[in-house]
RNA sequence: GGAGAGGUGGCUGAGUGGUCGAAAGCGCUCCCCUGCUAAGGGAGUAUACCCUUAACAGGGUAUCGAGGGUUCGAAUCCCUCCCUCUCCGCCA
C-alpha cells in the first residue's frame, strides 16, 4: 500500500497514477482522506482520554500507598464513567483506521515517470530483442512432439491429477532438471543467495505480498490447516524478512528460490493454454531483491539483464517489453516482460516478469532497514522469473527438435546433462 | 498424538496488581581519562501513530508472542489461539 502521509500530501499525484493504471474510481482517493481525518480526530480524542485516566489511575496508585483510601475512591468513581466513553471512542477509532486500511488498499502502486503511459498490450514498449525468430513451417508445436514420443505424459497428468499437471519423463525430465540447475548457479555465480523456501505459506504470508485479497482465486487453498501453496516463490522469499528491521549493510539482498508454483487459472481453457502454456503447477526459479529505495529502478535493470542473458546462453531469441501503464499488475511501479519465440507455434510465449515494486509491497510486510542516519525506513522489493520452465521448455524442444523427431541438448546444457541428444525413448 | 515447562528490549535475564517502556549485565554510539593496546569513568541506546513546531525539538497514546476479558490501574490475574523447549509415541 501507498504511505497514508503520501496520499495525504500528493492525492492530485496520486489520481493522475491511478488514471494512468486504468483505475476508474478515483473517488477512493477523497475517501481515504475524508476517512483518515476522521480517523485522526478519534485519535486526538482517545489519546486525550487515556492520558487523563492514567493520571488518575497513578494518582489512585499515589494515594492508596498513602493510605489515604478515602480519596482515591472519590477518584476511582469519577474514572469508572470515564472508561465507558473511552470504550466507545476507541471502537469508533478503530472500525475509522481499518476502513481507511481497507480503502487505502485499493490504491495501486503508482507508475514511474520512464513508463510509457497507455491502455493495453498495443501501448507496451518493445526495448530490446535478441536473436532472429524462426518463422519456417516444419516445426511442430512442443505437445505434438511430446505426445507423440510420450516425453510429456498430459494424459496420465489428467487420470492422476487433472489437467495441467503433467508427467515429464525420461530426458525431457532430465531436461527440466537440468534447467533449474542452470538457472540457480547462474544466479548464484551473480551473487544471488540461494534459498529453499516453503511451498505452502500461511495466510500472513499471503496477505504480506498482496495475494490477499487482490488475488484470493489465483491460489489453491488447504483450509483445514490454514495453508496456500505458493502461486510463486516470491510469496515464501519476499515474506522471509517480512517485519524486520534489516541492517543498511546488509543491502541490497539478493535471493534466488526454485519452486514449484499451483495456480488455480480459473476459467483460462481453448487454444492458447495448450500443451505446456498454461498449467496448474509448474517449475520456475524465482529471484527476489530486498535494495535501498534509491538503487531500486538501477537494480531492476540489472534484474531483468539476470534474466535475459539466460535465454542468450540458451540460444532462444526473445524479446523485452517495458509495459506500459495500463498493463501493469497493481503492486508494480515499473515491469518489463520477456516473451521467448515459441517457432511450433509462430507466437510470443512470457517467460519473465521482472517488475518494481518500490516500497509498496514493503510497506505491508513491513520489511525495514536502517538508514545511514540509523532510522527505519521501508526497503524496495523487486522480483523476476530467472526463468519460469515450461515455456522454455517448450521453446527448446520446438526450437531444437530436428527433422527425424529428435530434439537436441542446448550446447551449455549438454555437459551438465550428460548427452547432446534427445531421442525417442 | 499424549504429559509437562515456557514466550519480556539487539542479546542474556529480573520483574506475580500501582510511580514499569520495563532492574541488571552484555553489545552498540558519543564523551572523558590513560604515550599505544588493555583496563577505567560518564552519558545515551526500541518501534509505531497522533498533536504542537518553519525547523531543532517538545508533548501524548499504544506496544512485554497474538487476540479478547477482569480492574480506577495488567508484563503480572482469567479465557482463546500461535509458537518454542523437555519427555513419551510415531516417522522420511
Amino acid at each position: 500500500m501507498l504511505d497514508i502521509q503520501f496520499v495525504r500530501e500528493n492525492s492530485e499525484t496520486v489520481k493522475t497514477g491511478m488514471k494512468q493504471k486504468g483505475e476508474e474510481d478515483l473517488s477512493v482517493v477523497d475517501r481515504v482522506l475524508e476517512v483518515d481525518q476522521t480517523w485522526r480526530d478519534l485519535v486526538v480524542q482517545v489519546d486525550e482520554l487515556r492520558a487523563e485516566s492514567n493520571t488518575k489511575a497513578k494518582q489512585i496508585g499515589v494515594l492508596k500507598g498513602e493510605g489515604k483510601h478515602e480519596e482515591a475512591d472519590r477518584i476511582i468513581r469519577e474514572t469508572s464513567k470515564a472508561k465507558e466513553e473511552v470504550k466507545e471512542l476507541e471502537k469508533k477509532m478503530q472500525s475509522a483506521k481499518k476502513e481507511r486500511d481497507e480503502l487505502l488498499l485499493k490504491i495501486p502502486n503508482l507508475p514511474h515517470e520512464s513508463v510509457p503511459v497507455g491502455s493495453g498490450e498495443e501501448d507496451n514498449k518493445v526495448v530490446h530483442s535478441w536473436g532472429e525468430p524462426d518463422r519456417s513451417d516444419w516445426r511442430k508445436p512442443h505437445w505434438e512432439l511430446a505426445e507423440r514420443t510420450g516425453w510429456i505424459d498430459f494424459d496420465r497428468g489428467v487420470k492422476v491429477a487433472g489437467a495441467g499437471f503433467p508427467f515429464y519423463r525420461g530426458d525431457v525430465a532430465r531436461l527440466q532438471r537440468t534447467l533449474i540447475n542452470f538457472f540457480i548457479d547462474e544466479a548464484v555465480g551473480q551473487g544471488y543467495e540461494e534459498l529453499q523456501s516453503p511451498f505452502f505459506v500461511n495466510e500472513d504470508s499471503a496477505r504480506g505480498t498482496g495475494q490477499i485479497p487482490d488475488k484470493e482465486d489465483m491460489m489453491y487453498e488447504i483450509a483445514r490447516d490454514g495453508f496456500f501453496p505458493i502461486p510463486t516463490a516470491e510469496v515464501p522469499v519476499t515474506n522471509f524478512h517480512r517485519d524486520e528491521i534489516l541492517p543498511g549493510q546488509e543491502l541490497p539482498l539478493r535471493y534466488v528460490a526454485y519452486t514449484p508454483c499451483w495456480r488455480r487459472e480459473a476459467g483460462s481453457h481453448g487454444k492458447d493454454v495448450r500443451g505446456l502454456n498454461r498449467l496448474h503447477q509448474f517449475d520456475k526459479v524465482e529471484l527476489v531483491k530486498i535494495v535501498r529505495p534509491e538503487d531500486s529502478y538501477e537494480e531492476l535493470e540489472s534484474l531483468r539483464r539476470q534474466a535475459e542473458v539466460l535465454l542468450e546462453k540458451l540460444g532462444l531469441p526473445y524479446r523485452t517489453l517495458l509495459m506500459c501503464t495500463g498493463d501493469m499488475g497493481f503492486t508494480q511501479s515499473k515491469k518489463y516482460d520477456l516473451e521467448v519465440w515459441s517457432p511450433g507455434q509462430k507466437r510470443w510465449l512470457e517467460v519473465s516478469s521482472c517488475s518494481n515494486f518500490t516500497d509498496y509491497q514493503a510497506r505491508r510486510l513491513m520489511l525495514r532497514y536502517r538508514n545511514d542516519d540509523g532510522k527505519p525506513e521501508i526497503a524496495h522489493t523487486l522480483n523476476g522469473s530467472g526463468l519460469a520452465l515450461p515455456r522454455v521448455m517448450a521453446a527448446i524442444l520446438e526450437a531444437y527438435q530436428t527433422e527425424e523427431g529428435k530434439v537436441e541438448v542446448p550446447e551449455v546444457l549438454q555437459e551438465r546433462m550428460g548427452k547432446k541428444l534427445i531421442a525417442e525413448s
